[in-house]
Order: C-alpha cells, then structure tokens, then sequence
RNA sequence: GUGGGUAUAGCGCAGUUGGUUAGCGCGCCAGAUUGUGGCUCUGGAGGCCCAGGGUUCGAGUCCCUGUAUCCACCCCA
C-alpha cells in the first residue's frame, strides 16, 4: 500500500515528462511573444472562492471538489481550475490599479474528485491565459490566435474553432424566458436532470446530451437569436476580425459552457470525434462574483495538458525527442576517476551535455551504457591516457576517433 | 454515483479440467582470451502470482470482501 499512490493520480517521469516540458515549452514560448507572463497561484484557496467563482448551480461541480478543513477550521480546497485562483490574486494585489489590461498565463494542477477514467484523473494538469481589463474583442482574438498558432506548434492537425455568443445577464434574461417557455412545452420530454436544471440554470439544457432532450433541443430557441444590440455587436465585430485574420470558425450555437459565469463570447478547440482541446470565452461577470466592489471584464481558457498529450499521440505527431549526452567519458580504474570527472566537469560547464560511469564497470560494458544511453561521442579515460596525456575521442557513429590532449578535450565540445 | 473487464518478473504477456521446483518475449547483469558499443551466441539475477478471508488433502487457477486499474454511462472546470 505504502507503494501505490492515491487513486486517480499518476507520477510523470522519462519519457511522458519529457513530452509534458515540450508541450509546456511551446506554451511559454507563444505566451512570451504575446506579452504574457506567468502567474503561479497557490494549490488551495477558500473554498468560498470556488464556490463563488465556479458558481453555485453549476450542479456537479461542488460535489466534485476537493474540499476539507484544516487544522485551523477552515475550509479549503484544492484549484479544480485556474482561472478563480487568478482572479483572487488580480483583486488582492489590487492589479487593476496597474496600466490596463493585464495578462496572465498558468501552468497548474487542477484537482477534481471523480472517479477515475481515461483522460479523467483526479490531479490533472492546465495551462491557461486570463486576459483581465477589456471589453475589446480583440481580447478573444488574441486568445484564439494564441491557441490557434499553440495548436500549429504542437502539429496538431484536427481542430476546429466553434465560437458562440451567450450574451450578457439582460440578453439571458429575455433568452431565459423564451427559453423556459419552450422548455416548459416539452417539460414531460425532458430526462430528470434536465427538468431540474430549468429551475436552476435552464441554459444547461441546451448541453444535455441525452437522445430525447437533444431533440427538444434542437428546435429551441438559441440565444444568439436574443442578444441585445451591444452583444451582438460584439459579436459581429468578433467574427469579421476572425475573417479578416483568416482565423477559420463555425459559429455553433449549441456551445453552452458548463460554468456560470460566461458572458457573450464562449468558443472551443474540438476535434473531429466532438473532443474539446481547448475551451474559453468571456466572463465579464466573474470579477464582480469574486469582489462587488469591482466589476472588470476579462475572458480567458484552459486547455487539459495531459488531453493534449492525448491527441498528439491519437494523431502519431511526433515531438523532439529527449537530448541525448553529446559524450560519455569513461573511466578506467581509481587512479583515472579524479582526472576524468575532471573532464566532466569541464566540459559540463559549457552547457553540454555529458555522461560518465559511477558503476566501475569495465570498459566494455562502459561502452554498451554509452550506446544505449545514446551518447554520440566517447572518451576512455584509464592509466595509459594519464601517462601520456592524451585521449582519444570516439565518434559513436562513424567510429572515427580523435587523438588529443587531456586539456584540449573540452574545446572540442 | 451506476454497470462491466482486468490484476502473474522492471515492461508486455502465457499458465490446460485445481496437482511437483510458476514460464515466454523484451529489458537488466555477466561472459564469448589482454582496455572499446550496436549484431549473434551462452549463462545469470529477478515473483508473498494485488491484499485479506474462505472452499479443498492441495489454490496463480474456484468463492467472498477490499484495493488498484481499464472501459462505458453520468458529469465535465
């Protein structure tokens, strides 16, 4: 038992760490060139701030959070998801104060307590971007493009952006009416959970995937069809700048996210199969949720690492693999140990990478380590090398060797 | 939360109707004449057969419970 890790966890070594820095790699590298800089929030919060934040009848959710009291009676809980953590730290650092707008990119863990299942662990991982302080659609094009080129690094090939407007609280107001009046109709149609969301969140219905609401679903009314003038302006401003860019869209109206605090634009990154990769939007509500004090717009999104991770490999796309020791430097008895690591060091201190033997193995079973650790180059450092001064350096893969002085071995490096 | 499958060496898997010292492939370690890798050959190490109970003269094999894991549903931040 001491052995196995808690359920619905995994530990990340060799190869899948690997994967995970690269994609991270690509992710900092594209939120850099956006002006974006990392934000590090802390594993847990209030629990109040998630509940507030995620939204009290996102039904679900606050069953699947991580939540217990610590020591001091407080209730806490672990981040399901990043972008309340953010939010938090915006407000508590009173950041509106600083030049609008702010942005902000995370790489985080995310807790939920589900059961497990494929591409559904209890500790996952996002990166995400919170863009605070503008109403400009621009802001969502420079979320999209961000992801759009993301995607592009990554050589992912099946994904296709779906936007959506939900409006705004006026919008859904009217929306909600029509809506419920419809849904109202069809009340006896609809599977339990869904009659019980149209007294909570009658939006959520439209999400439902079971056979007989989809159906009623299909015919209700949409809420792009209720937007008031300013969403819809937003809205068309949205896709004409898409178009403009040739950033390739569908506008589906069926796109309903699963939190609450969503306003006008919602839009997502799905492949072929309907998995979505990417999910986000605007939430110019959110602030407010957190602080009443402060009512500031923003929009942002998460993407799952390890469902990226997923899709690389369903789509075969192959990422650059681990670095390899560009030598190995054996050694060859005590007297040569002292001399040889010296080497290593040196040659380390350039920023290469180097490899040597702490088994005292003989030399030829240093040599299958150096080939199967994938060094290019050898080095066998023992008595005679010390004597003379000199070593030879072996070209792993054309077996070509170079003679030189101890000394002059790293500057071939 | 509901239903189903699986659990044997580091990894991937066999293991007959319950019957001696539990196997195979890969990997690991070592050797095939002196201090040089990949290929080949030879040898070796490594298993409380998930855990706990039960049935039996005898359990890796059958039964129960637990745990983990996978798949589907549910849900999706």
């Amino acid at each position: 038992m001491i052995t196995q890790a808690p359920r619905g966890v995994q530990d990340w070594y060799g190869e899948s760490m690997h994967k995970r820095q690269v994609v991270e790699k690509i992710a900092r590298d594209l939120a850099r060139t956006y002006n974006i800089t990392e934000i590090i929030t802390p594993m847990f919060e209030h629990t109040v701030l998630f509940a507030r934040g995620v939204g009290e009848t996102t039904d679900g959710v606050q069953k699947e959070m991580y939540t217990f009291e610590d020591k001091g009676g407080r209730s806490i809980t672990l981040k399901p998801e990043g972008t309340a953590g953010v939010m938090r730290a915006y407000l508590e650092h009173n950041l509106y104060a600083q030049p609008a707008p702010a942005k902000f990119y995370y790489v985080t863990q995310a807790f939920r307590y589900e059961k497990p299942q494929s591409g559904r662990l209890r500790q996952h991982h996002q990166f995400g971007v919170e863009f605070v302080g503008s109403k400009s659609p621009l802001a969502e094009v420079e979320l999209i493009s961000l992801v759009t080129e993301f995607i592009r690094r990554l050589g992912l090939r099946d994904a296709k952006l779906h936007i959506n407007s939900i409006g705004c609280r006026n919008c859904r107001r009217t929306y909600n009416d029509a809506l419920l009046s419809y849904l109202r109709e069809h009340e006896e149609e609809l599977c339990p959970t869904c009659r019980e969301r149209m007294q909570k969140n009658p939006l959520r219905v439209i999400d439902c995937k079971v056979e007989g609401c989809r159906k009623i679903v299909e015919h209700a009314p949409r809420t792009i069809d209720y937007l008031d003038s300013e969403c819809r302006e937003h809205f068309e401003e949205l896709k004409s700048l898409l178009d403009e860019l040739g950033i390739p869209y569908e506008v589906d109206t069926g796109i309903v996210r699963g939190l609450d605090y969503y306003t006008k634009t919602v839009f997502e990154f799905v492949n072929s199969e309907g998995f979505t990769l990417c999910g986000g939007g605007r939430y110019d509500g959110l602030i407010h949720e957190i602080d009443e004090k402060q009512d500031i717009p923003s929009v942002g999104f998460g993407m799952g690492i390890e469902r990226i991770l997923y899709f690389l490999e369903q789509e075969g796309v192959e990422l650059p693999p681990m670095e390899k020791p560009a030598l190995y430097v054996g050694i060859l008895g005590k007297e040569a140990r002292a001399r040889a690591y010296k080497l290593v060091n040196e040659i380390r201190s350039h920023g290469i990478i180097v490899e040597t033997d702490y088994m005292d193995r003989s030399v030829k079973a240093q040599m299958k380590y150096a080939n199967k650790i994938g060094a290019r180059k050898t080095v066998i450092i023992g008595s005679d090398e010390l004597a003379k001064g000199r070593a030879r350096v072996k070209d792993m893969e054309t077996k070509e060797e170079v003679e030189a002085a101890l000394d002059e071995i790293a500057g071939l490096f």
